[in-house]
RNA sequence: GGGCGAUUAGCUCAGUUGGUUAGAGCGCAGCGUUGACAUCGCUGAGGUCGUAGGUUCGAAUCCUUCAUCGCCCA
């Protein structure tokens, strides 16, 4: 019988100890590397979060969630494939990239070679200086970088066991040429195309923009009831809250059972101030509740119009440039031909230039002047100010028009119910989350644009070609082969050409625009999986096993990675999507930088560990939002501390742990608390291979607590220092059996406490994440069941409770306790009594038979 | 306007397919404690489960109505 002393310190001080932990994974790399022989395969594909340089407690919290199952699978012999890649693209890298070197990409300018040595030279306070897109691409290399130390600092500091051998960002080589091999396979599958047509543009960023980016916000705004005339010498008044438009009028609609405008119908209506003659037609689709009931439709105020433009051949008048001003236009010319044209160029000259609000003002006044017109002014009353909800790209403040611009488009309105098919063989994690997933899809009613008229980005690998007039061919683009990509058409020279061709008659053009961020963001499975470079790889990784993500990118990022894998490969691209829940502020609201409520997570890890934060997030269901609750993070420590404390009493003293043998649990409440554990082990497992971390963590806290700790340890805190060896050994060999398999249980939610006593319990092995999941102990049970330990925990509670009654310390010796017991839990007491007998600091336990009531009670 | 979710103790939340006196943690109150642990232990008080109906022998749980809150989408 040997004695070890082991070394543990006074008090547990996370800092050092967490510090030195995860820099003993990096340094072995044991969450590096992947075996695919292994047939069992756990893949992880996590969305790469924008390195922005501010951290937020919100991403510590998904990340920990997925990394709880990665842990968990891990232990449990899979094959963990973990990457993390970090999101460059897109406008916020750019604007950054921007202010940074005082910079503007263009890519009409030709590239620098060094653009370390030209930065230097740029004196920030002089206007932007213009780069190429290579070097602006490069400029965000050097940004990025450093923002994604910061975050890569973070997600070691939580304990991530992630391979950063797989680290990607989506501005790297590889992403480019994944994004761009992507587009050439959707292209060569007829499911992508490019057009002139209305589409959604953005004034202020003057970039087109698709609908999963587009909010509706509630904005004031005013009815304006403005009268026209009918070439039969009517007149009538439509109501609009865009007079600003009146010159891009193009129809007149009124709905076919609408009594009052009947006659109007078919007959020609003249916009008033412009005197333009527009027609008059019939729609189902307009209301006749709604202002005065019959409308001007402009080129192009909204989405109607657009129809209305296409089902009634409407003409085209569009007044807006792509600065949100007002075009030049002349009332002479064929498309907007006038019956007052000098009256009209000449009220016209008023607006042209003018932003959309100036205009509106502008117009209004117009309007309301009666010397404008032959009898009184147009606007029959004061404007009615109402709130509506206005379309916004969700960056921009100013709201979004539909001009017509030439775009490239993924056909999505095709494929709804294909995608709807395909999509329903994905498990979602809370299941009601499919729902917003299924309800965007169902409402899709615009193809995806993919096309930004932006820098940052990954380039369409297309170029035009050319007429003799330079006109570009757009039906028939020229594609790099394969191989080369990625590519950048303003830099690199189609194989037909010479260079010197660019912008030449006959010669080529390149296409400048980027692509959406969400095109490549889209392609983390790809990225992750290395497709197009190893096949095998990928065939094996498709699908991955989870998707973890918040709720609020379902119809971007979730939405899209389906479209791309299921157009790519027919295939969807993970079999689960496990959905984590907001962060909110105690006060129950959403953290925001404008709030100023953002908490940040290094401070939490400092005070109260990075297990204990981790115990924060592994609180959460999935799907729930959480407030950010100091009182969770000082119950995390606690835990953390308790386990501490407990190991230290069970591994001190302890007996011959190398040579753990369990055919020494031979005492009945030893038994009994092995056959509880089994069953706990059985329903954390469970529970976690249902992704239902949480539960599986409050279900091993109540094990831990109510079982070990509070009762277990206390109960055989005695018989272990006894004489006799057999009583002795068996306590303890169930203690530090136990206690192995509760740490391995706690490993995947707190893992930097529970590998820092493995190591001192098992200075051979690496770690306890490398080591095997739990399973049922299996030892020799005989009669012995729960009811012996249940009804140990009973008689010390029922003693506890007298002494605190009476005021003796628990601590405290007395002569005698009489237990009140009825006869069949007296049954299972006899097994156990010496146990009950010393933790109740009694000399003697006196068994009092009562078939009274089945509670036990204890009297002194 | 459509969809989804929530409403249980002072606070944050559990409550598995309907089954005795509805649970936990925190907080609160009282008591205790010199060897695993004050970052501790024990004990206790606290709820007509949002509202109004219905189904059932029995409803926090199933159905319907309404209310309030949150999110998603028009």
């Amino acid at each position: 019988m040997s004695k070890k002393e082991l070394n543990f310190e006074k008090n547990y001080d996370h800092l050092e100890v967490e510090k030195r932990i995860v820099r003993n994974w990096e340094d072995n790399k044991i969450f590096y590397g992947i075996n695919l022989n292994n047939k069992k395969l756990f893949s992880i594909d996590t969305p790469p979060p924008t390195a922005s340089g501010h951290l937020h407690i919100g991403h510590v919290f998904s990340y920990t969630h997925q990394d709880i199952l990665a842990r968990f699978k891990r232990m449990n012999g899979y094959e963990i494939f973990y990457p993390m890649g970090w999101d460059d693209n897109g406008l916020p890298t750019e604007r950054r990239v921007q202010d940074y070197f005082n910079v503007r990409c263009d890519p009409d300018e030709k590239s620098v070679n060094n653009i370390q040595e030209f930065i230097k030279k740029i004196d920030r306070k002089s206007n932007p200086v213009k780069v190429s897109r290579k070097n602006f691409i490069e400029l965000c290399h050097i940004v990025t970088t450093e923002d994604e130390k910061v975050f890569k600092d973070l997600f070691m500091k939580i304990g991530l066991s992630v391979d950063w051998d797989q680290e990607y960002a989506t501005i790297q080589e590889v992403p480019r040429e994944i994004a761009q091999r992507s587009f050439i396979d959707l292209y060569n599958k007829g499911h992508v195309y490019n057009v002139q047509s209305p589409s959604l543009w953005d004034p202020e960023f003057q970039t087109a923009v698709a609908q999963a980016e587009i909010e509706d916000r509630e904005v004031p705004g005013a009815y304006h009831d403005i009268e026209f005339e009918a070439d039969d010498g009517n007149s009538f008044i439509i109501s609009t809250t865009r007079p600003e438009l009146l010159a891009a009028c193009v129809g007149i609609a009124a709905h076919p059972d609408d009594k009052r405008f009947i006659d109007l119908i078919g007959k020609t209506a003249i916009t008033p101030l412009f005197e333009v003659e527009v027609p008059i037609f019939s729609s189902e689709l307009v209301d006749k509740d709604k202002g005065t009931g019959i409308l001007m439709v402009c080129t192009f105020g909204d989405n109607v119009d657009v129809q209305w433009w296409k089902e009634e051949r409407l003409k085209t008048r569009i007044i807006i440039n792509k600065y949100g001003r007002l075009k030049e236009i002349d009332f002479n010319s064929d498309g907007f031909k006038s019956k007052q044209p000098e009256k009209a160029n000449q009220i016209y000259k008023t607006i042209e230039g003018k932003n959309l609000k100036q205009a509106k003002r502008i117009i209004v006044d117009l309007l309301s002047d009666p010397s404008n017109f032959k009898k009184k002014a147009a606007l029959v009353s004061n404007p009615r100010e109402i709130m509506h909800s206005v379309r916004f790209y969700e960056r921009s403040k100013t709201p979004l028009e539909i001009l017509s611009t030439r775009q490239w488009f993924v056909k999505l309105l095709d494929k709804k119910k294909m995608l709807l098919e395909k999509s329903s063989q994905i498990d979602w994690h809370p299941s009601f989350m499919s729902k917003r997933f299924e309800n965007w899809t169902e409402n899709l009613n615009m193809d995806w644009c993919i096309s930004r008229q932006r820098f940052f980005g990954v380039p369409f690998p297309v170029w035009y070609k050319l007429d003799e007039n330079s006109e570009p061919n757009y039906n028939n683009p020229i594609f790099p082969d394969v191989s080369e990509l990625p590519i950048d058409p303003s830099e690199d020279t189609p194989k037909e050409f010479e260079e010197n061709q660019r912008g030449e008659p006959n010669g080529f053009i390149g296409e400048k625009d980027v692509f959406d961020t969400w095109f490549t963001s889209s392609m983390t499975p790809q990225i992750g999986g290395k497709w197009g470079t190893s096949e095998d790889f990928f065939d094996k990784i498709l699908p991955y096993d989870i998707r973890p993500q918040s709720h609020e990118i379902i119809r971007t990022w979730a939405f899209y990675t389906v479209v791309k894998s299921v157009l790519h490969h027919n295939e969807i691209p993970w079999k689960n999507v496990i959905i984590s829940g907001w962060v909110l502020d105690p006060d129950r609201k959403k953290m925001s930088k404008s709030k100023g409520n953002v908490v940040v997570p290094n401070d939490l890890i400092e005070e109260y560990s990075a297990d204990a934060v981790r115990y924060w997030s592994a609180n959460a269901r999935l799907g729930a939002d959480t407030a950010n609750d100091e009182q969770v993070f000082k119950v995390g420590k606690k835990l953390v501390v308790k386990i501490f404390n407990a190991s230290k009493y069970v591994l001190n003293n302890y007996h011959e742990v190398d040579i753990l043998d369990k055919s020494n649990i031979k005492n009945p409440l030893d038994i009994s608390i092995v056959i509880i554990f089994n069953s706990y082990l059985q329903k954390i497992s469970k529970r976690l291979n249902n992704h239902q971390f949480a539960e599986a963590l409050n279900i091993l806290e109540d094990f831990f607590w109510n079982y070990f700790t509070d009762n277990y340890i206390e109960l055989v805190k005695n018989r272990r220092q006894s004489a006799s060896t057999v009583d002795s050994l068996s306590a303890s060999t169930t203690l530090i059996l136990i206690l192995q398999n509760i740490l391995k249980l706690f490993a995947p939610f707190v893992p930097m406490i529970t590998d820092e006593i493995w190591s001192i319990m098992k200075p051979n092995e690496e770690s306890i994440h490398l080591s095997k999941w739990p399973e049922v102990i299996d030892i020799e049970i005989n009669t012995i069941s729960t009811n012996e330990f249940e009804v140990a925990k009973e008689s010390i509670a029922s003693v506890r409770k007298e002494k605190t009654s009476k005021g003796i310390g628990l601590g405290k010796e007395v002569d005698e306790i009489t237990i009140t017991i009825n006869s069949e839990k007296s049954n299972y007491l006899k097994q156990v009594l010496n146990d009950v007998k010393d933790a109740s600091r009694a000399k003697k336990i006196t068994i009092n038979l009562s078939e009274e009531k089945d509670e036990i009670s204890a009297e002194i």
